[in-house]
DNA sequence: CCCTAAGCGGAAGGCTAGATTCCGGTTGTC
DNA sequence: GACAACCGGAATCTAGCCTTCCGCTTAGGG
């Protein structure tokens, strides 16, 4: 490969994880396109179609994804705030609609990609683990599912134009309120200081 | 108005707001039409353009809003448990995107319909009112604004395709671990029993 | 330095989905 | 019974994207 087409891969790549967390999954190439500085001609030579460039995406991110958690865990002693820490790390702006991305993936995108499909496995088997862990330390209320967190935090991930607007502008802060719901008692730790 | 045309045309606001719930306010008019057992012409004679026909349905859905917020305060001593209440009334499925349709709705609906937004306008400060209450009442963590927890409310508002299934599923359920967050300390009410 | 194949950009063509118009055929109502 | 008000929905028009294609450019081996 050329030099300058692998210039333009990385190029392309690094537009499309900005343009996707922007505007979803069904951002129009050509925009990825020209965010990358490249005509819409190069991006389909090097991805055939939109999955091909998901694809390549979410491998991307699942890894990310499972690192970041795995450095919580190990960061931070206990498993509610290790939660915690990497729940906000998913939402960090920039990061963005990613995690969205990735919850809407069309079962086709897996297709004859098994590692993709085991590596989000995998996170979502790492999260699960620590969701029970957390409960078992009594410091999340046991009522909750691995699912409904995952549904919640989805909440923030529908297509980013369409979440209201305090929420796009300031993600952790009301992951944070959600999440403050979710602890066992409140008593453990004070809602965040009275304004 | 001829007997058949008033006939139709409550068939279209019903058809509309129930569409509009479950669509998002930018449901095809088809399928409204279809919906209300009409054709498409038909719509368009009663309102000539999308924004006519959302302003009729916001316009209605303000007020049952207002009287639903005031019947709530009327049931419910305390602002805090009221203030529950009345959100979940509006999350509540068949009500589905409706306050979402209300939250997104573009300016150019606004003009030159004063008491569109006039009623509108006092639903927020009702809601307003009612925030500020709790909070007095220490039921309600006072860090919270009311622009706040109404972005918390459209967080389930986003287009109603875009939600997560789980969430669309059991809205309810949802809003009622969100609000868990919202209170002053858990220790005032426990979460809901362990499993 | 030159030649050639790898690369490139973006105009052109095609498609889908939905908005809107229009008019021949119906149907209340007086 | 006559006529104006109403209907339904086919036909038309748009807008927004996807995808292909090809003439021009350029990296890089010889």
């Amino acid at each position: 490969m050329r030099a300058d087409a692998r210039r333009n891969l990385d190029k392309i790549v690094t537009a499309a994880a900005a343009v996707v967390a922007e505007r979803g999954i069904e951002a129009p190439m050509e925009v990825i396109a020209r965010r990358a500085g490249v005509g819409v001609g190069t991006l389909y030579r090097r991805f055939p179609d939109r999955n091909a460039l998901i694809a390549a995406l979410g491998d991307h991110y699942v890894h990310s994804l499972a690192d970041a958690l795995r450095r919580s865990e190990e960061n931070v002693p206990d498993a509610w705030t290790a939660l915690r820490e990497h729940l906000t790390w998913t939402v960090d702006p920039g990061r963005g609609a990613l995690a969205s991305a990735m919850a809407e993936l069309p079962d086709e995108v897996f297709l004859d990609r098994p590692d993709f499909a085991r590596a989000r496995g995998h996170w979502l088997e790492m999260l699960d683990a620590l969701v029970h862990r957390a409960q078992a330390e009594g410091a999340m209320r046991p009522d909750v599912t691995t699912e409904e967190v995952l549904a919640l935090l989805n909440l923030f991930a529908c297509h980013p134009a369409d979440l209201p607007a305090a929420v796009a502008a300031r993600p952790a802060r009301f992951l944070r309120l959600i999440l403050d719901g979710l602890q066992a008692t409140a008593a453990t730790e004070p809602p965040t200081a009275p304004a």
